[in-house]
DNA sequence: GTTAGCACTCAACCGGCTCGAGTGCTAACC
DNA sequence: GGTTAGCACTCGAGCCGGTTGAGTGCTAAC
């Protein structure tokens, strides 16, 4: 037995009807709702060959039958009517910073609450990562009388700082004379790199050897600790709207995971080739997400950095939809990193 | 009828019960549990009194006793035993971030899932804020060909960064000497100050104006909209750990608060007067959190600014753990928070 | 004032019942 | 041969009624 052009339009049927309702669908909701020319008896036998090639599964003998992660598989892959999404909340993702300082935490909190709004599922957005920043500016900048905050300004436009202690007092034009030569030695490096030309220059620069000394042990801690990618997530009530979660204990599990911000950043991030995931049931890899399905986007910044977009829903999940509202999100962020001359850190 | 001794220990015992088991407790649990020398009967009878005194409710007839909000702040005023809370996982807060570069958000998230975790509630720890910083330092940082950024340092030690836009190209020095001159007028000055200063200053240095300018402009906005307050949250899937949430929907609306973070903000941060607050059910005055507590403390930074440390789990709260672990967490955040040289944002 | 005893209440639980949605199979139909 | 009508069967959901047990309130005795 094989598929053919009938068993697919009865497949997406199904697909469409469930992800709808949440409910088994049956036969006569088919033949009836979606007016195919056949009797719920045929549709029936139909579903019966599904369910034998591993498209359907039935809870229980009397219940309709419910799409498999293959079907959804196929249905993404290749049945999926995908529509452009119209909706004007998206657009004002830009709108809503233009104009203004945009601190690259904002503009991913903003725009993970506003997928999640418009999806109603919940939304996880990453900061950019990638290939090592290099150096661009180095400047020290006193702040009381015996620390300094150190700014590192990179190519991706990324801006890092920190304090150190400095060995006694320095006035504010020295500083500005270190920051000099810092900028020219270290301007094009990576973090990696600086940590080995340091040491070198503080044996050269010896009046100021300590407090080189201190930089490079923030550098090294900065090396050791990768750049922490900021978490931002929205909507993880929405996912108790869905009867597939009316079970508190899977809330709670749910929910438990999404606090460990480390563990679902390395779920969301997966692999950084492909624009579009989409992750099926099992396929996440996550136990505690059996029936749940990512999808995932990508964006990215000036520095060749990339972030990733994720929605997290049921397996049931409006796959077109959710994916032209990351498509569309996920070229308004770059358009926002790579527009501006803002900083984004 | 008044309160008695024995109707207090009556009282404190059901109380202790009921935080314990959230489970309405009757009368023969409390004088066979809690050896009181009194038969259930007796106990029975005080419980009457007690319930007519409104410190107890009835779910219904048969259905033993539960404590009234009314009970709930007797209790916290004065029946409450508070004892120290002994817990290696508390000092290990400082320990955590001794030796490493504090950012104010890494720290006060962590301290809110070490509040979560020790007490199985939901917590929320609020970043400082309080009277106007002073400026101490400005200092622009060149990023780009034409743009820069723009460091303030004030003497709560925070530091808040944005870029501007240079008119045309600005070589370093350049820059720098604007910041110094920039410094000394703008020292000791609150942000209010600074924006009436600046027109002034520009007209004063031709050549600079436009930057001057933009540098009025990016105060003025960040005047406008106030340092937003960063909101971390921790367990919030303590929550449907209780009985209380075993309602999805409920569960959901206490959720999708939580969620706000603006809102969420508000709140918690109630004011600023108390050391210690604890509202129980209705005194919060959020209807969604009509059957839950909120107990929060404060904690200060160097600049004199307050921030605060929120609790919020269901009414049956563990009172007395929850305010030895905020009171010793209170101490922790300011102590790092004052003795450091690192920089707080 | 305290307690034992007893009648009463009521949520929770259990088992049986019906209802209805849905299936699978078979026989008839085109 | 594919399609359809018909029918027996299955099984979860919901309802009903009985039982259980925790707990109360009251009363009478200590």
């Amino acid at each position: 037995m094989e598929m053919d052009e009938r068993k697919l339009k009865i497949l997406q049927a199904i697909i469409d009807d469930y992800i709808l309702t949440g409910v088994p669908v049956g036969s006569r909701t088919i033949s009836k709702k979606y007016d195919m020319g056949l009797s719920s008896a045929t549709i029936r036998n139909e579903m019966s060959d599904l369910e034998e090639l591993g498209y359907l599964d039935q809870p229980h003998v009397s219940a309709g039958r419910i799409p498999s992660a293959k079907a959804y598989r196929l249905y993404v892959d290749s049945l999926m009517r995908t529509g452009r999404i119209q909706d004007g909340s998206l657009e004002s993702v830009s709108r809503h910073f233009t104009g203004r300082v945009r601190q690259m935490e904002d503009v991913i909190d903003h725009a993970a609450s506003v997928i999640s709004t418009l999806t109603k599922y919940t939304a996880v957005v990453l900061s950019p990562k990638g290939k090592q920043p290099r150096m661009q500016t180095v400047q020290l900048v006193p702040v009381s009388r015996d620390s300094a905050l150190v700014v590192i300004v990179t190519d991706a436009g990324i801006v890092r700082d920190s304090t150190i202690r400095l060995p006694g007092e320095v006035d504010s034009d020295t500083l500005y004379a270190i920051s000099r030569a810092l900028t020219e030695e270290l301007r094009g490096h990576t973090l990696e790199e600086a940590c080995a030309i340091l040491p070198e220059m503080s044996q050269r620069m010896q009046e100021n050897e300590e407090l080189l000394r201190g930089l490079y042990g923030l550098l090294n801690e900065r090396r050791e600790a990768p750049a922490r990618t900021h978490v931002a997530i929205g909507g993880t009530s929405n996912m108790l709207s869905y009867p597939e979660y009316s079970d508190v204990e899977k809330a709670r599990s749910f929910l438990s995971l999404m606090e460990t911000r480390d563990k679902l950043a390395s779920i969301i991030a997966g692999n950084g080739e492909m624009a579009f995931t989409v992750r099926i049931g099992p396929e996440t890899g996550v136990p505690e997400m059996a029936d749940c399905s990512i999808v995932t986007a990508t964006y990215s910044t000036r520095g060749g950095q990339q972030g990733t977009i994720g929605v997290i829903g049921p397996t049931r999940m409006q796959y077109s939809r959710v994916l032209s509202i990351l498509n569309s999100m996920g070229h308004q962020l770059t358009d926002l990193f790579n527009g501006g001359d803002e900083r984004h850190e």
